[in-house]
DNA sequence: GCCTGACATAGGATCGACCTATGCTTTCTG
DNA sequence: CAGAAAGCATAGGTCGATCCTATGTCAGGC
């Protein structure tokens, strides 16, 4: 019988693809996770990895596994969460992944809603990148999310969309936002982007790269900065220009660059906000009241997408 | 943490509405079972189970938890048919190494091959050049392919020669292709060579090197495109001559250079094709299969060669 | 009040998980 | 090319978890 402390050894063999890591990762000495590995293979009749000097490697049966193991983990873990949350609403931690401009603009907000709601609980907000939410959701540490989202989806997760939210060009000089920004003219802009954006797989990025590449230049220079807070400023300082979603002007811009201005692109480009989980998971109440109150704080200030 | 058998344990008890019967369904004595829920309600920090008399009811955590349970357990139960469904070879991926002129002339009947016998598997030919191949199969990430390989053995790996390919040089020249090639006009040719012939450790480059060694010379001036059909179109074109293994000549003469003539070389020479795997490698059964296939292929190709 | 059905407890046997120590092979390095 | 380093396997021992049988305890039925 599989056993979950063995999918638990494999997946971590699997990562760190080595039996002396996984077992660090673990807290284990390297000969048990050695040994649930070798019993995990014996039990299902394969080999999983390839024993060759340095580490392991998986076979073709092992990358069949994985995701079935990964989902196995989940369950477990949304079994316990599920407990832990039937009186939780009255005490325990409601975690929500929230990344990018949604947290930006909605983050405290939300965090009031809930509290207003349950006096007792604990509330956190996991959203410092995406590739972390992402990868929380994946492991199942993560019920669900809200974040900008490219439109293609990721495999094994059920994608929402719940907003749009209208990308546009600022700039502290009149004349570049006098009219709508083309591709030509984004590709010869000197821009600020924040870190995150441009890492992160969401719809901004992903809708600049396309503009770029349509005017055939390579990616123009750019500054990288931390935050978005960051690009705005040194937008209000006129140092160079950023794209930046709608919601972050009417948020931001007042306040960190006052003197800036800002215009649509042309075409108009859009960022979509959707509510992100597993495909297979039972959503808890708490994750339900999560996405209820994020989803409506979200519409208030966006422009609400009706799923079809 | 959460076993799977006390979710197990846990399952029956709820549908039995009794520890007992619970314990006869699943083979135990009744003290394993009973001991089972109250770890788990213990790790839990929750009641699951109210004793009442006759039988146990259940709680409405228990009500709670139950769904979880049997996701668990079906999640479970996936991951195992999922594996032994790729030990059968009804799904899953399939990997083989396959470089140089085998590639070219067997591998889409290769996979056409797998694919009527095994329509759920996903077939995977790696091998743009050999360097990586032999690579992978020293990783042990993969774990046999079929190469064009030179007499000499590579340490650690099995070589099992199944075929042998003559090497012949091609012209736009019907004058340069009316009498066999020796070494000393070989020297003087001006030949197109496709890179990774020439990178590759395989017989053809050792055995051109060694005919221009006996000369006397240094390697001639010679043209490196990337692969063997631009090597081909050029000698259709009457730009350089080249030297390419028989199989190349039927498969793509034809096609793309039908002026051009072939000759062998005096004296003849020959690619030998052959599975390569590492010596202390225990074969898959869908490697096997692969082993099995190409050779067929190859073999209905080329001339076979029978291992002493 | 006694019997019966059902869960809890106790104590011992067995199995599995984990550890340390060590050996072997591959890979890196001087 | 030899020695060091890294990494997996093996061996042997400890400890805790699991499972068993036997027995205790409690509620319901006659």
């Amino acid at each position: 019988m599989l056993s979950v402390h063995q999918l638990t050894c494999f997946l971590a063999a699997y990562e760190q693809g080595s039996l002396t890591r996984a077992a660090e990762e673990l807290g284990y000495a390297q000969p048990s996770v050695s040994e649930q590995i070798r019993t995990l293979e014996k039990s299902l009749g394969v080999q999983l990895f390839r024993r060759v000097g340095r580490g392991v490697t998986p076979t073709t049966v092992a990358d069949t596994l994985r995701p079935y193991a990964e989902r196995v983990l989940a369950s477990i873990d949304e079994a316990e969460r599920a407990v832990r949350s039937v009186r939780s609403l009255e005490t325990g931690t409601i975690r929500f992944g929230m990344f990018g401009t949604a947290r930006l603009y909605a983050g405290a907000d939300l965090v009031a809603d809930v509290l207003e709601r349950y006096p007792g609980v604990r509330v956190e907000l996991v959203g410092q990148n995406s590739t972390d939410v992402q990868e929380e959701l994946r492991r199942g540490r993560l019920e669900a999310a809200m974040i900008a989202v490219a439109a293609a989806s990721s495999e094994g997760m059920t994608i929402t969309p719940v907003a749009r939210d209208e990308l546009v060009y600022i700039s502290a000089d009149p004349e570049r936002v006098a009219s709508p920004v083309t591709a030509a003219r984004l590709s010869q802009a000197s821009l600020v982007m924040p870190e995150t954006t441009w890492r992160a797989n969401d719809s901004t990025r992903i809708v600049l790269r396309q503009m770029l590449h349509e005017t055939g230049r390579n990616p123009m220079t750019r500054i990288e900065v931390e935050d978005v807070e960051t690009a705005v400023e040194l937008v209000g300082m006129g140092l160079a220009d950023s794209v930046v979603p709608r919601g972050v002007v009417d948020q931001l811009l007042p306040r960190l660059a006052p003197d800036a201005g800002w215009v649509s692109l042309r075409p108009r480009q859009h960022d979509i906000l959707a509510i992100v989980h597993r495909a297979d998971a039972i959503l808890s109440p708490a994750a339900q009241l999560m996405i209820e109150l994020a989803t409506h704080r979200i519409q208030e200030i966006c422009e609400p997408v009706r799923p079809r």
